[in-house]
RNA sequence: CGGGGCGUGGCGCAGUCUGGUAGCGCACUUGACUGGGGGUCAAGUGGUCACAGGUUCAAAUCCUGUCGUCCCGACCA
């Protein structure tokens, strides 16, 4: 591709509207166009990146054995009425209404027309198991679309579906999904992480999430610096420290904490480091009014973890001022669990304090000095708090840190929700009707263009990852036009290259070096390769790569062959 | 959903308070010079000032409403 027949629209200055540095880079590297808002144009220059993205997820599905379908965006209400997803949805969910008044919907997922597909085509035990995906665009109607196609309302995604007439069967796919998701990504050639992750509301067994590395990332992993060990901080565990509860020093003892409610208040007033202070928190519960939860000062609460407590209301909603005054009788900055007469789970860490402070369920007042056992009994331990960096892996290897990731695939064993609801059934051996079970399978593959970006820039632009860059070698002559030389040595280089089966971009603009070495920068293609009198005299061209400090002259004879060596 | 900001040429902004013929930088066009990291000079193109209504001799500017867009928040005691 030439840049004078080539839409390449780059911009120095930062559009003011776009706050990370993916979404300002697509900008200003005129990868997309915003629409509206969370709808985008994707231009030629983002569409090729797009694209690498499309073909690398379609071969791995290809090679896992799946088979691509296309399904429609539009979706007759009907069938998400059979599912009881039309209700259950709330405006997330775009509703649209046709010339005939028949309702339907911009899908923003496509279990329901799957396994509609599916219950009218699919007969035997011998068809099965089978995984069908697409690569299409959804729509979600986000409240608060952002960050460019990283949070867009319309995103291109790969969606997959298998279905299986047992759960072993079901597992297997899944496996091999998550092999495929593996290879799909180690392809990419960006850094990530696969983690086990809450199944949600849908239930099932397994479910992985696989997050590329950013610090910009929306979602908190932890996972081992010694084992392959990897969770979203939501689901990781805490290990119970088996450390010996220290003996009591101190004689408990009230003291005023005027105006002091937060944690941090009221450590800081007396003095103490936050793991000192137990933090109480009152909940809603299942069966009494409230329910306490404690935690070490410095912890704080998982609600997924809580939320899972029998124990506790679900969903896990916190009490009220009024509910708090009632089962206390002061208000939420001054409670805690001595003499308190409400149920009461505390996470391991906070068994493990001794000495410590906790509010003493009078206003502006707190208890020091606070031991178990001596001064009110041993609460029941659960896992209630998010892990922190540093914290034992959950499987015994090593500790956990933690970083950043953006969500890019999500993995889970769906069972027969869809297949139940909808009545997606197969004979099996013996002849008999059986409720299908189902897996699930998505990957963002527009966010996975965003997240590259956010993973591989820096000051000058993008720097992208060979396998997913728009081009992967960028010809940039100097001075093409006033020297013969230079531009039948650019022109037999290019179709030597594009011979050789490279994606090449020349720039055959009438710039300035400057402004051509700026925009392939900006928009970050892999390699360089610069042609000019100069260089040609000796028999060199510049080579460059765009994440090396500086460039070097090979033989202008050896450039093919250095090119292949990578 | 709640709160706040912003809508002025393709992009970034000034002008709004204090009404009086719409400006700057970048980009774009043409020419000259220049020619290895966003160059210089000159001449140009391009705007119903988001939309609707109102006040006024006069509205980008004041008033009312609508729409768009961005940010923050949705309760860790």
């Amino acid at each position: 591709m030439r840049t004078s027949q080539f839409l390449l629209s780059t911009l120095k200055e930062t559009p003011a509207d776009a706050e990370i540095v993916s979404h300002q880079l697509m900008l200003r590297a005129g990868m997309i166009s915003k629409l509206a808002a969370g709808i985008y144009t994707w231009m030629p220059l983002g569409l090729r990146v797009l694209r690498k993205v499309e073909k690398i997820v379609r071969e791995e599905m290809d090679a896992a054995g799946a088979q691509e379908v296309l399904m429609p965006a539009i979706q007759p209400a009907e069938l998400w009425e059979e599912s009881g997803r039309w209700a259950k949805f709330g405006p997330e969910l775009l509703r649209l209404t046709d010339r005939h008044d028949r309702t339907f919907c911009f899908g923003p997922t496509h279990e329901e027309v799957i396994t509609d597909m599916v219950r009218r085509n699919l007969r035997s035990y011998r068809q099965l198991p089978a995984n069908f995906y697409q690569i299409q665009m959804k729509f979600r109607d986000e409240t608060r679309p952002r960050f460019g196609v990283m949070r867009a309302r319309e995103f291109l995604m790969k969606d997959a579906y298998s279905f299986h007439l047992d759960a072993d069967s079901l597992a297997d796919t899944y496996e091999r999904m998550r092999q495929a998701y593996c290879a799909i990504f180690d392809r990419t050639g960006l850094t990530y992480r696969m983690v086990e992750a809450d199944t949600g509301s849908i239930g099932g067994r397994a479910s992985h999430e696989f997050h590329v590395l950013a610090d910009s990332g929306e979602d908190a992993i932890a996972f081992s610096n010694d084992s392959d060990y990897a969770a979203n901080v939501e689901m990781a565990t805490s290990l119970i420290s088996d450390a010996q509860l220290d003996a009591p020093e101190q004689e408990i003892q009230r003291v005023a904490t005027p105006g002091k409610r937060a944690i941090g208040e009221v450590a800081e007033f007396l003095g103490l480091p936050l793991d000192k202070v137990l933090k109480t928190l009152l909940v809603k519960g299942a069966e009494s009014p409230v329910v306490a939860l404690l935690l070490r000062g410095d912890h704080e609460l998982n609600e997924i973890k809580a939320d899972k407590l029998p124990e506790l209301a679900s969903p896990f909603e916190m009490a009220t001022e009024e509910e708090v005054r009632v089962a206390a009788g002061c208000t939420p900055g001054s409670v805690g669990p001595v003499e308190l007469t409400v149920p009461i789970l505390a996470d391991h860490a906070a068994l493990q304090m001794a000495d410590f402070v906790c509010g003493a369920n009078s206003d502006d007042e707190h208890l020091t000095g606070v031991n178990w056992q001596r001064d009110l009994p041993l609460a029941t331990g659960v896992d209630l708090r998010k892990v922190v960096a540093g914290d034992a892996s959950p499987d015994g290897k090593g500790i956990l840190n933690i970083a950043r990731g953006i969500e890019v695939g999500h993995i889970f064993q769906l069972g027969e929700t869809y297949s139940q609801a909808l009545g997606a059934t197969c004979l099996d051996e013996q002849g008999k009707d059986r409720v299908l079970t189902m897996g699930c399978y998505g990957i963002g593959v527009s966010r996975v263009v965003a997240a590259a970006i956010e993973q591989h820039h820096d000051d000058r632009g993008i720097v992208w990852p060979q396998a997913l860059a728009p081009f992967e070698i960028a010809l940039v002559p100097i001075n093409m036009r006033r020297s013969e030389l230079v531009r039948e040595t650019t022109e037999k280089l290019y179709a030597d290259l594009m011979a050789a089966g490279y994606d090449v971009l020349l720039d055959d603009r009438k710039e300035r070096p400057g402004v051509m070495f700026a925009d392939m920068d900006l928009i970050g293609i892999p390699q360089r390769l610069v042609i000019g009198e100069r260089g040609l005299a000796e028999g060199n061209v510049e080579y460059k790569q765009r994440s090396a400090e500086s460039s070097k002259d090979i033989p202008l004879v050896e450039v093919m062959e250095r090119l292949t060596a990578g």
